[in-house]
DNA sequence: GGACCGTTATTTGTCTGACTATTAGAACCA
DNA sequence: TGGTTCTAATAGTCAGACAAATAACGGTCC
């Protein structure tokens, strides 16, 4: 079996990427992006353990591991006899970090951008006056050092854009709500496509600093409404931001 | 092995329940209820493969599934040499439908049912109007179905308590938004304990049907405003019958 | 002809035991 | 003291067998 490898053309899950670096973590990720992608529609069957361990080169047991993995998400559902078959999407954990990286691993189409937009809007508003009641000076300090370096690397660096990022983070997280804050990496996620697009319409890139100053300012002086407002603009602010850019 | 069965005092999975029937999912479910109930702590160690596997009186590979399925819901995390430990708080999915019912399988504690409850406020009433836009036909015509039945049964019979989650479904359905649907089991989940908790300081149980049916008028109607507004009324008054059900 | 019931084949589920890869921590060396 | 090698503990992977569940088939009886 081993001096088999690379034989047989198609198959040969991919294993570069520390990440998912685990055998079974590499199938899953294959296997769920193929998924989220379309490439199995809700309702295929998958080729049968046997015969899929086989093609993948890989032993049985890494591959259930993987399918284990993927049933946890939503992705899939297994029974003796009928098989392993995607699920319906209305079952799917869209909001699992993971799950979304693999939307994200090829584009994702914009009504997904849209939808994963809209959860944006109702929940960071309400999240920023949570925040603005709430905050600890641990938690203020983070934001104020992230948008500190952001607006030194500005949203063109991969540090400005992690900045941004864990700027939304941390608002999320002086909620002190639990729940609400597991909702941290769709937003980020949403947050970095928003970034992304406009990057590609690089007409005039808007300084998206004053907005983000106000949200601050508005939790730092624990001004619930001012907050929400102030996040509500720019929520919008990069919505019309990616629109425009869209169209360019 | 196997006739080894029941020796040894303590261990031995539960295998009751027709939902996690298979073998891994019951390991999954127990480990995972004494992960989110506290018997575990972030950080700690859990015992090597081999020995878990043997105290529980399954295979070693049967046990990897489990713990596949904790971890790709963030509560564990396996490395070789340091083994598995539970993973810190802010990384479980709290909001995964089977995470929430581990939690719900012993008395989840008030401050968490309180944080779930925040997330229905935030979330229910920009659904509400959401969903007065989207809604088709047979939308509508599931929610006035669930209000009939919510109605007729009351609150006291399960099938009464069914068709209040099914009427909050419902709307989030509605929303045409993925994501935004995914969080139908937290929100469910939140609606059966506040009813729970109701039920249980049974004074007076006001009637909650008028404000469901305000909802319902306004999202029929298509107006959006009012269908937040009504919205937000129903989740006020669910939360403040539970706070004086708390009392009593 | 149609409903019921056992049979069977297919697929996942579970078990066993061996070997590999990774890596934290100790022992060692410079 | 600081870095390096070694070691042992643990998860990771593999192979192959057997068990359990169950959808589909086929036969029986009304």
């Amino acid at each position: 079996m081993a001096k088999a490898r690379g034989e047989e053309g198609g198959g040969e899950v991919e294993r570069e990427e520390a990440s998912s670096g685990r055998l079974h973590g590499a199938i899953a990720r294959s296997l769920g992006a193929a998924i989220v992608s379309g490439k199995h529609q809700p309702g295929d069957v998958l080729t049968n353990e046997i015969e899929a361990s086989e093609r993948l080169q890989v032993s049985r047991s890494a591959y259930r591991e993987a399918i284990r993995i993927l049933a946890a998400k939503g992705l899939v559902e297994s029974r003796p006899k009928t098989g392993t078959r995607v699920s319906p999407r209305a079952r799917w954990r869209l909001l699992d970090p993971e799950v979304l990286s693999w939307f994200f691993e090829s584009e994702p189409s914009e009504s997904f951008l849209q939808e994963l937009y809209e959860l944006r809007m109702i929940v960071e508003p309400a999240a920023a006056a949570l925040a603005a009641k709430r905050r600890d000076e641990g938690q203020l300090e983070r934001m104020r050092a992230a948008l500190v370096t952001m607006q030194h690397e500005t949203l063109v660096t991969e540090a400005g854009q992690a900045a941004d990022r864990d700027f939304h983070d941390a608002v999320l997280e002086a909620t002190a709500n639990g729940p609400l804050f597991t909702l941290s990496s769709s937003i980020g996620a949403a947050v970095r496509w928003t970034t992304i697009f406009k990057q590609r319409g690089r007409g005039l890139a808007r300084d998206p600093m004053p907005e983000h100053w106000k949200v601050f300012d508005a939790i730092a002086a624990g001004r619930k409404d001012q907050a929400r407002e102030a996040m509500e603009r720019l929520v919008t602010l990069a919505l019309e931001d990616t629109r425009a850019s869209l169209k360019a």
